[in-house]
RNA sequence: CGGGGCGUGGCGCAGUGGCUUAGCGCGCCAGCUUGGGGUGCUGGAGGUCGUCGGUUCAAAUCCGAUCGCCCCGACCA
């Protein structure tokens, strides 16, 4: 390809809305472009890196005999409904309407689809286990769109589905795609980790995530300093340290207008750890539950929705006033009817405590958790934070960024059960298919790549993922010998069957440098005056910066060998 | 949804009430020059100052509304 009259529009200075460095990169180096929030074209130089990432993706997935096929991206709103997810996706599903004013969804997964397929192909345990993948665009209206192609509102994911009769083949689908996932990253050249993962939307069953520990990235882990623990947010768990304070009776003291942790501590004196925070949640037609937390922590929604379901919400003002007689700030666990409470297990031998009065303007002093409230359960319900103990080997807890590059889930029955997937097994008996849902993010594996091993010049893509093997720079291209040469470079190179992109513009040499390292191509071969005459030929490494001048009968093998030493150190 | 910031040729920016024709750098076009890390010079093309409304003799500039984009947070397979 000539880099001449080519789609590539590399920028000469940092375009404004980019902050992350892959963004930059991306943006500067004539990757992608934006169109709208969260919306993008992928320009001729990143869909050829997409192309090779769902390359090696395709090769992984099939060797696991996984089976792809395409399923549409829009559907009706019935299959969804049928799930429960019409209402549980909320804002984030887009949403359409046909000219005879059918409900429909661009989707922003397939669980519901994969599971229609298989009620109606899967008939017997014969038939199983299958594993379906796609490989395909998905829409989901993302309250923030953030850092280009990291959190987007539309991108492409492969996405596969395992159908397995139990458990047992449940865990061997799921571990067939940990590995394939594994061999999948690697091949892109990017270092990652395992955590442990939350379900959200998808199910409680159990999940990892692969995420890539990089300062860009949208995503929160907990780590521990001393032993691998690894976990998302959302999901992770720390060793708190119990706190207690002297036992006295309850009595009210006034706090007027006091009504965040904040507030109070200062107004009162007193330290976080001495608050019990009173959060209250509602589900139509289901009992409201009041979760309790330690001041100095704050709740982990998401630990809500695995205990109560995804239907619990944070109440509304107006539904705090009306369970409580008090406003938000001033609500507490004493003395309340018809509603659940929940403690965080930090809290259970909690006494002294000071909590809201359910009263305007006062708290309450004194408060013994076991003596003064019908707790029902003391579970785990606060948010991992920078500093707690590990829980399997007591080491100090870090929080860090990272991006989510892949997701596997145990679905279990869920959405075989919601939509009636089942087979039947020896005995003749109906059974619902056992599920497990897989996702990569294919653009997260290009931003990673830049996150990974971009610099201050630009991209230096893994050569496995590279748009092009080869850059081959031609100066003076005007000068005929020069370009005869360089002429017979491109054959050679070419016959060797390696993939190069040309530039010979009538530019200065600094503008084509400079591009070739914006753009990151791992291989520079430079054709120009100076060696000319002896026949000489100029090669740059991207990545080590290293150089060689060979003669132009060797340029092919140098290269080929290059390139076979690149691909020698990914996999090491 | 809360907080902050920004919308001026393709890109990055300057311009807070009257210099007539809205500037500068880069890019683009023409010509020369230079030629191994963004060469120098000359001449050109290109702008409803996001949109709508208001104030004023006069608005890119002041006021109001609205749309869009970015960042932080909330949220998020």
């Amino acid at each position: 390809m000539k880099f001449d009259k080519s789609l590539i529009a590399t920028l000469r200075e940092d375009p404004k809305e980019a902050e992350s460095k892959s963004h930059r990169i991306l943006l500067r180096g004539g990757f992608i472009r934006q169109l709208a929030s969260g919306i993008h074209t992928y320009l001729p130089l990143g869909w050829r890196i997409l192309l090779k990432i769902s390359n090696i993706v395709r090769e992984e997935m099939d060797r696991i005999g996984a089976q792809e096929l395409l399923m549409p991206a829009l559907s009706p709103k019935e299959i969804w409904e049928e799930s429960g997810r019409w209402q549980e996706y909320g804002d984030d599903m887009f949403r359409l309407k046909d000219r005879k004013d059918r409900e429909y969804c661009l989707c922003p997964t397939h669980e519901e689809i994969v599971a229609d397929i298989a009620r109606n192909k899967i008939r017997s345990y014969r038939d199983l286990p299958q594993m379906w993948y796609q490989i395909q665009t998905k829409f989901r209206d993302e309250p923030r769109p953030r850092s280009g192609v990291l959190r987007s509102r539309q991108f492409i994911m492969k996405d596969s589905y395992s159908l397995d009769r139990d458990e047992k083949g449940l865990d061997r689908s799921f571990n067939l795609h940990r590995d394939a996932y594994m061999k999948i990253f690697k091949r892109c050249g990017l270092d990652f980790v395992i955590v442990e993962a939350s379900g959200g939307l998808m199910g409680t069953g159990e999940s990892k995530e692969f995420v890539a520990l990089v300062e860009g990235g949208e995503d929160q882990l907990a780590t521990c300093k001393q032993c691998d623990y690894r976990a998302n947010m959302q999901v992770a768990e720390g060793q708190g340290e119990h706190k207690s304070f002297a036992d006295t009776p309850i009595t009210q003291v006034a706090t007027p207008g006091k009504r965040t942790v904040e507030e109070v501590t200062e107004f009162l004196n007193v330290c976080a750890e001495n608050l019990v925070k009173s959060m209250f949640f509602t589900a139509a037609g289901k009992e409201p539950v009041l979760i309790l937390i330690r001041g100095d922590y704050e709740i982990n929604e998401d630990k809500i929705v695995c205990l109560l379901g995804h239907d619990y919400q944070p109440a509304t003002a107006e539904e705090i006033k009306k369970h409580f007689d008090a406003e938000p700030g001033f609500v507490g666990p004493v003395g309340v009817e018809n509603v659940s409470i929940y403690a965080d297990e930090l809290l259970r031998d909690a006494q002294g405590m000071i909590t809201g009065a359910n009263r305007d303007g006062y708290h309450i002093k004194g408060l013994n958790l076991k003596r003064d409230t019908r707790v029902k359960e003391f579970v785990n319900l606060r948010m991992i934070r920078h500093g707690d103990r590990c829980t399997r080997c007591g080491g100090e807890i870090h929080i860090q960024t990272a991006l989510e590059l892949g997701h596997i889930f145990k679905l279990g029955t869920k959405y075989s059960i919601s939509l009636g997937a089942n087979y039947l097994d020896e005995k003749g008996q109906a059974r619902p298919i056992v599920m497990g849902s897989y996702g990569i993010g294919l653009e997260r594996i290009m931003a990673c790549a830049c996150e990974q091993q971009g610099d201050e010049r630009g991209a230096s893509w893994p050569i496995s993922i590279a748009p092009f093997d080869t850059y081959v720079t031609v100066l003076n291209p005007l000068d005929e010998k020069v370009a005869q040469m360089s002429g017979e470079v491109i054959q050679l190179l070419t016959n060797a069957g390696l993939s190069i992109i040309i530039d010979d513009r009538d530019i200065s040499a600094g503008i084509k440098f400079n591009d070739s390292d914006l753009i990151g191509i791992p291989v520079r071969v430079t054709v120009g005056p100076k060696g000319v005459k002896s026949n000489r030929i100029d090669i740059y490494m991207r990545q080590t910066g290293e150089r060689l001048d060979v003669d132009k009968s060797e340029v092919a093998t140098k290269c080929l060998q290059i390139k076979k030493l690149l691909y020698e150190r990914i996999s090491e």
